[in-house]
DNA sequence: TATGAATGAGTGTTCATTCAT
DNA sequence: AATGAATGAACACTCATTCAT
């Protein structure tokens, strides 16, 4: 089921593959792209600096390769999530809090594709992240079919409105990352966000008063 | 009138050090941080390599200066026209209107703010965004005004919905700056955003229905 | 048996780090410290720049790693010829001729110890030459096995004697390494400094005539 | 009657030649000369950098002349001081004995000596240090003459001598500079140096005994 | 004469990538 | 496949020197 960067895994070991992932998240993630040194991924993965090019073809092929990875995982646990609930704004709820709790959970997961989405969009910008809108589709899925049931107002452009919601929620998890103290719980913004944009996006009745 | 940057420069001719930071604004942005070169932005900037130094302590100390020019231009801009509204929905409007246009006209700008928000805040987290937070405290004051009026919900963290502001519009200028064809005008996200944050915010009378 | 430089060595080949120590050895004594440049080692040790920094942590640990070097030499080789002797006037005699010839036989080394000694002695003075005091041990070690056998005088400090007796040869082979026409043959530089030393040194009976 | 640098000197302000040489002097004395910057010394002499342009060709040029400003501070006392006194060995205690005071009085005179000596004999080999010779030549004279009178040994070669003189004496003065705790006063060390060169220098009689 | 802002050549060091084993 | 030693291109920063004022 697992359809992870199957186009750089040949007979390669899916283990020292993962490995490999794995140290780079971290170590991206900690550092930043840049700081980031091959010679430490591979010490962390236990494996040669060269191996790391047998199974990618650059740097900036495992980091791409990182940021799917990342990406997948958030696509398919909220994916997985969403296909329970029926109604949108359950949807768009539970969006934002799966989004936010699974920062919390994988802060660095969440740095790299922050790292990916603004350092590196610049100089790869060649990279058209195939994987990045798939997850923004699923915002606009969501506002599409809230449209559709009448539920949401007709005249938000969809492709506005989720990047939008992914800038809101994605600038709360990196505040919340990048605090040491944390002020408030990240659940407390997961439900603030939700409540503004449910009302934002609400189609409201002519409403009494003409 | 002019405070900025006033630090780094002594007797050096203002003409030179505003060279360098246009110079070093449209690098950075084009390039990123890492891959823009001294030397690239010297010869931009008309100067000799060294003289850069004469008006920058190293390369680090050349973007941080640049991002608070770039947010002092918008934090000024902002709070000039800020300034003759006084209905806490109109700032909102107005916010969210000028920053984007702001974007539109001064790419380079916006892009550098982006590069050091993500990029930069990582390996530069000792330096205190002592400006960013004053650009982000308008935002914040704008809601608690709102909220003081009683015109927005009074269960909502200022904290909170600045930072969620701030990221949906930034998100929407990354969006738009990096659009090769434009698929909608800005003026048209910023109409949106403001119709989602304002309902949003509204604080609605327990209402007579129900 | 060779224990030179071990902690910068590890696994790597003992072939390339001594070419870089022989190519820095000619380049420091011939340039200078400052004026070698690590691409000028590199390709006379032919070796890639970076392959020197696999060696040794920098220009300096390579300075120093030179130095050591050749007091070695100089130790092992003097320690071996004072072995065989036993009377403090044939060491004393022995330790200045076998300086001088090794300076005539290796003049880049002499030329190295030179350098570290008052040009780095500057900026390295965090090093603590224990090479070189071991150095200096021996002949203080050989002024007071003199002294302790009332063949020298009692009344010289050895401390101050080693450094004198090294001065004097030391600026002898100097002379002789820059002097383009060797006006006389460090042979005899090398008798003269052990008559008057050993004059000097002698302890001289209260003498029956007045 | 002071002939100093004359050559560099034209209409140049005396005051601010001198005023450059003691900053000068000071700054080579603590850095040593590579790590000496020419702002530096302008800073400490009162001077615009392009000031020390105007009385000396080059940064080379400088380290020269603040050499023999120094070296001719001690040839003119040594020789005044030579000058009240007839016998060779009277004049040998002298010179080492005003030498090392001298050292102690002016230690950055001293260093910079070394420096000069050392550091810069190789990249400034084609400057034959005549002021240098001149003071060597004092110690070859003393030596020459205490042979005519038979006082010392015939079979020295005053050229020898007088550097292993100098070597010694100066290795003496380099150690008492760099040892931060001074372990024997410098006088002593000095009365040791006489003793042993005076007593290595003395023509014995075929003697009495056999 | 004096200034000091401007210049730009020069270099130690890093690190992604390769390749012989 | 795996290794890790070797490579060498790349670059921020310094500072002696110049020159317009």
């Amino acid at each position: 089921m697992n359809q992870l960067a199957t186009k750089s895994r040949k007979i390669h070991s899916a283990d020292k593959y993962q490995k490999i992932i794995d140290a780079a998240t971290s170590v991206f993630a900690e550092r930043g792209f840049h700081a980031a040194k091959i010679a430490d991924i591979a010490k962390i993965a236990q494996v040669a600096d060269g191996t790391i090019y047998l199974y990618f073809k650059s740097k900036d092929d495992l980091l791409i390769s990182v940021f799917e990875y990342s990406i997948d995982l958030f696509i398919q646990t909220v994916e997985q999530g969403l296909r329970g609930l029926s109604s949108p704004i359950e949807k768009l709820k539970y969006f934002i809090d799966i989004y936010l709790r699974l920062i919390k959970k994988h802060p660095e997961l969440a740095q790299v594709i922050q790292l990916e989405l603004r350092q590196s969009s610049k100089f790869l910008k060649e990279y058209t992240h195939t994987k990045f809108f798939t997850f923004l589709a699923l915002v606009a899925a969501i506002v599409e079919e809230g449209q559709a049931q009448k539920l949401f107002r007709a005249d938000l452009n969809p492709q506005i409105i989720r990047r939008a919601l992914f800038g809101a929620v994605d600038e709360i998890a990196l505040e919340w990352l990048l605090m040491k103290k944390k002020k408030y719980p990240i659940e407390e913004a997961a439900a603030q966000l939700s409540a503004i944009f449910i009302e934002g996006l609400l189609s409201r009745q002519p409403s009494v008063n003409p």
